[in-house]
RNA sequence: GUGGGUAUGGUUCAGUUGGUUAGAACGCCAGAUUGUGGUUCUGGAAGUCGUGGGUUCGAAUCCCACUACCCACCCCA
């Protein structure tokens, strides 16, 4: 129990943080030129601003929230998504009385959803997201949806699927909810149980539906793309035909929906097909009606989140030539190794004139001898070892050794820190040529 | 929530029909003469055998319960 993380969560061990800093980096860069600033959010959240914005009828809002009451009395949710906690900060700070369209996104964020783990599933996961408010237009939705699937395609994932489909907005909806509702009820015996719960709560999930029974019957149900009224359909085939001038293919996926009860509209998943069947790595849409459900005035939005775990694993089976994410080592260039605990205080000064000039600099800190600290320094990596003894220390002069070549010379403690430099500078310029 | 699998040193695993001080590999630490790593050799540290009951002269091994992890379903990122 003590030493056992709670179930669902992960450590993030110094081997995965470069990861995850290499892909903030990438998205950091990517957000800025499409012009979107970093919002960040509180990690917990009044518990009715989720039963609002992503909805009563929602697996996450039924059954997969961490809600608790605090010591005073206010009932309190940890996130499970983002999107309705920057909307509320969105209004709470007056952001929507400034120039709009506005462009945020949020990092790292911690998602929590109590659920049961497997691969690709966890209680807590971290997202990337961009909401967008303001902006009705079609265009807005494929910016998004580009963004996304640029993302990808700069970390080298390029083996996934698109799927669109738009779900209409308060306008058609209700009657194809109607029309659908009668189709199913017609059906009702030869459909499963989860999919006539559904017809009660949520009508559109019985679309959804894995089992291949239910799939069967649901070949001729009515398509919420027929009965878009004319703004929904005007918009759907704008952003389509937006997507395709941006050179990104796509599948309509009449069966998409999502599980959260806020979008209108366009709906999207960015889909990998792992080895165990498909795991959505991005999924969003559009949201017009959130805003103003929140308390807002009536403004539109769309956004997706893209689950930072999923992504890294989705990464991993890829090989070694088609990932492009550049991982920054922090292994050190040169391990200062003081032959005796005397000569540390030259030894450190060393050391921070070696940082000093942007070498990434070690050394010795045990009472270990030579040897040991040889061992050391080759398990961490180290491109030099500088050996500083009595001899040296006399002569003031360090000893320096290229760890891989063997190569030993020595140098004057004044001019050391400079020669590793250019040295390192040599080598990694001929690495990357 | 439902179903299946697993649980032995830091890691990956062996442990025969229950039988004495529970093993290996890798890793870790140290030594193989005087100040030198990656190879080799030698030694050392390290395990409440997931937890709690039960059966037995005796349980890592059999039985029961619980817990955790992995996988699948549901749903999602």
């Amino acid at each position: 129990m003590l030493t056992q993380v709670p179930k669902g969560t992960k450590d993030v061990l110094p081997a995965e943080t470069a990861r995850y800093q290499a892909m903030e980096t990438l998205i950091r860069e990517k957000t800025r030129l499409a012009g979107y600033q970093e919002i960040r959010t509180p990690v917990f959240e009044h518990t009715v601003l989720f039963t609002r914005s992503v909805g009563e009828s929602s697996d996450i809002v039924r059954k997969e929230m961490y809600t608790f009451e605090d010591k005073g009395g206010r009932s309190i949710t940890l996130k499970p998504e983002t999107t309705a906690g920057v909307v509320r900060a969105f209004l709470e700070s007056g952001l929507h009385n400034q120039a709009m369209p506005a462009k945020f996104y949020y990092l790292y964020s911690p998602h929590f959803r109590y659920e049961a783990p497997q691969s690709g599933r966890l209680r807590e996961h971290h997202q990337f997201g961009v909401e967008c408010f303001g902006a009705k237009e079609a265009s807005a939705d494929a910016e998004i949806i580009w963004l996304g699937m640029d993302l990808l395609r700069s970390m080298g994932i390029t083996d996934v699927r698109l799927l669109i489909n738009s779900i209409g907005c308060p306008v058609c909806r209700p009657t194809y909810r109607q029309a659908l509702l009668f189709y199913l009820h017609s059906k009702k015996d030869l459909l499963c149980g989860d999919c006539t719960d559904r017809m009660d709560i949520n009508p559109l999930r019985v679309l959804d539906c894995k089992v291949p029974s239910c799939q069967a019957q649901l070949k001729d149900a009515p398509r919420m793309i027929d009965h878009l009224c004319d703004e929904c359909k005007k918009h759907f085939t704008s952003l389509q035909s937006l997507l395709t001038a941006a050179g990104l293919t796509y599948t309509v996926d009449t069966g998409l929906v999502r599980g959260l009860d806020y979008y209108t509209k366009t709906v999207f998943e960015i889909v990998s097909d792992a080895d165990h069947g498909p795991l959505t790595l991005t999924g969003g849409g559009r949201y017009d009606g959130l805003v103003e459900e929140i308390g807002g005035p009536s403004i539109p939005g769309v956004g997706f989140g893209m689950g930072m775990e999923r992504v890294l694993a989705h990464l991993d089976t890829l090989s070694v030539d088609q990932k492009k994410l550049h991982v920054i080592s922090s292994v050190p260039d040169i391990y200062i190794a003081p032959l005796d605990r005397s000569l540390a205080p030259k030894a450190f000064h060393l050391l921070l004139q070696l940082r000093s000039l942007g070498v990434k600099a070690d050394m010795n800190h045990t009472s270990r001898g030579l040897k040991a600290q040889f061992k050391y320094a080759n398990k961490i990596g180290a491109s030099f070892v500088a050996i500083l003894g009595e001899e040296e220390a006399q002569k003031g002069v360090v000893k320096l050794r290229n760890m891989q070549s063997g190569e030993e010379w020595e140098a004057t403690l004044a001019d050391a820190p400079q020669q590793v430099k250019d040295r390192i500078e040599n080598s990694n310029e001929e690495a990357n040529s």
